[in-house]
DNA sequence: TTTTGTGAATTGCTTCACAGCA
DNA sequence: TGCTGTGAAGCAATTCACAAAA
C-alpha cells in the first residue's frame, strides 16, 4: 500500500487518501498527551505508552500516525518535539490563526478568558453581539477587545482574514448568524448553540451542545431507579 | 494490550444486547431535534423527516430506535410526544437529576447560567471551589447557591444523592478534584479539563475540551497556506 | 532486543431491501 | 399507498501479526 514515497523535503500533506475521521480527532488528544510528555522533558515516547495514557491499542496510535507519513522511529518510538510539530502542521495550528467571535454572554465570555485557545494556535480578533447595549463594552482581560456591531464583521473577515468563527449565541439566533458568517467568508464555524445549523457545503460546523454531554453521561451511569419500564 | 472494557450497564429494557456508542449520541440529537418538533405542534414524524434534518439516512433513524424496543407506527411515523418520553427515559432524564459543579471560575460561571441544563432535566445543586477566598459567594441568579468548600463535597453527595459532577477547574486540579468525587460516591463526570483523568472502572467520564474542537475545525478547513512546507 | 509500519483478518457500524402492518 | 422493523450485505475502522530497522 506504499509506494516508494519519501517524505524529506517534498509532501506537506500529500496523501490524502482518505482519513478516517476517529483519527483526525485523536490527533488532537495525542498532541494533548504529547504537550505534557514534552512538559515532563521526555523526550521520546513508544505509540504502546502513548495509547495507555488514552486507553488505546498501541496498533491504533501507530495507524493513526501513518495515514500522515512516516514518524516514528524503530527501536526506539517517536520523538516527542518532532511528532508535536509534524502533528501541528497536519491540524493547522503550527501557526497562530485569527478566529472571530460572535456573542457576549455568559458563554462567550468564558470562552474569551480561557487561555486554552491562544495556547493552542487560536487568537480571537475581533468580538461581535446583535444587543445595541453591548456594543462598543470592552472585554476585560489584556485582549483590548471592543465589542462590535454585526454589521462590521463582514469588513473584519476580509481585512484580518479570518477563516474561522466561534457561534456563542442563543439557538434562535444561531442560524441567522451562522447565514451572515458564511455570507462573509468564514469556512468554520464551532457552534455551541443547542440547533442544527444548515450550511453550505464547503464550509465545516463542528457543534458542542453542553446538555447532550450530560445526557450521555446519564445513559452510561444508568437510571437511579434501575427497576421500572 | 487492550483497553479495558467495562460499562456493565444493567439493562432498563429487555433488549440491551450491545448499543452502538454513536447510536447513544445521536439520541440525544433526536431529542433536541423532536422538541423543536413538538414546540412547532407537530404530531406525528418519520423517519425520512428526522433523518433529514440532521443529514442522516431513514434506516440509521430506525434502527437508532430500534435498539431500544418498538416505538414507530407503520404507515403513520413515529408520534412526537410518545417518541420524547421513551428517549428521555431511555437517557435517564425523564426525572430531574442533581448535578453538582465543581470550579467557579469564568467556565464554571457560565455553566451555572447556562439554562439548557434545567431544561435538559439537570438541576446543579451545589456548587464547590478549592480557593478560600471564593467560598462563601453567593452566585449570581435564581439558584441561591453559596459557593462551598470541596471538604463539605462528600456530605453533599450522599445527601442529595448526585450521581454526577461538572468538572470546571483548571487541568492542574483536575485529576486531584475528580479523586475526591469518585472518593464520595460520584458515578459520572464531565470533564472540561483540558486532561486524561485516570478513573476506576464503573465511573464514566466525558470530556469536552473547547481547544479539540477548535483543532478538527482547523483540520478540516485546511492550512491557510496551502503549498509551503 | 525494542519498536515501527502495514497487509490481512476481524470487528463494528451503516445502508440496503423487503416483509409486514396500517 | 406509506412507513416501520430487521436480516443481509456492504463498508469502514480496529486489531492482529510479522517483516524490517535500529
Amino acid at each position: 500500500m506504499r509506494p516508494p514515497k519519501q517524505l524529506s523535503v517534498n509532501a506537506p500533506m500529500a496523501k490524502t487518501d482518505h482519513i478516517p475521521a476517529p483519527a483526525v480527532k485523536r490527533l488532537s488528544l495525542y498532541l494533548r498527551q504529547l504537550e505534557t510528555f514534552h512538559a515532563a522533558d521526555r523526550k521520546t515516547v513508544s505509540s504502546r505508552e502513548l495509547g495507555a495514557v488514552l486507553s488505546l491499542s498501541d496498533a491504533q496510535v501507530r495507524k493513526d500516525f501513518a495515514y500522515f507519513g512516516q514518524f516514528g522511529h524503530p527501536g526506539i518510538g517517536y520523538r516527542v518535539l518532532e511528532l508535536i510539530q509534524r502533528v501541528r502542521r497536519i491540524l493547522g495550528t503550527d501557526k497562530t490563526s485569527n478566529v472571530l467571535l460572535v456573542g457576549v454572554g455568559n458563554l462567550g465570555r468564558a470562552l474569551l478568558a480561557y487561555r486554552g485557545f491562544s495556547q493552542r494556535g487560536f487568537d480571537v480578533v475581533a468580538v461581535f453581539d446583535a444587543d445595541a447595549k453591548k456594543i462598543g463594552q470592552k472585554i476585560a482581560g489584556p485582549s483590548r477587545l471592543v465589542v462590535q456591531s454585526l454589521e462590521e464583521l463582514p469588513g473584519v473577515v476580509s481585512d484580518s482574514k479570518v477563516r474561522t468563527g466561534i457561534l456563542a449565541v442563543p439557538a434562535t439566533a444561531a442560524q441567522g448568524v451562522a447565514d451572515i458568517m458564511v455570507a462573509a467568508g468564514i469556512r468554520g464555524i464551532l457552534n455551541f448553540a443547542p440547533t442544527v445549523l444548515r450550511i453550505e457545503a464547503g464550509v465545516s460546523v463542528s457543534s458542542v451542545d453542553l446538555a447532550v454531554h450530560l445526557e450521555q453521561l446519564s445513559f452510561q451511569v444508568g437510571p437511579s431507579d434501575p427497576q421500572t419500564l
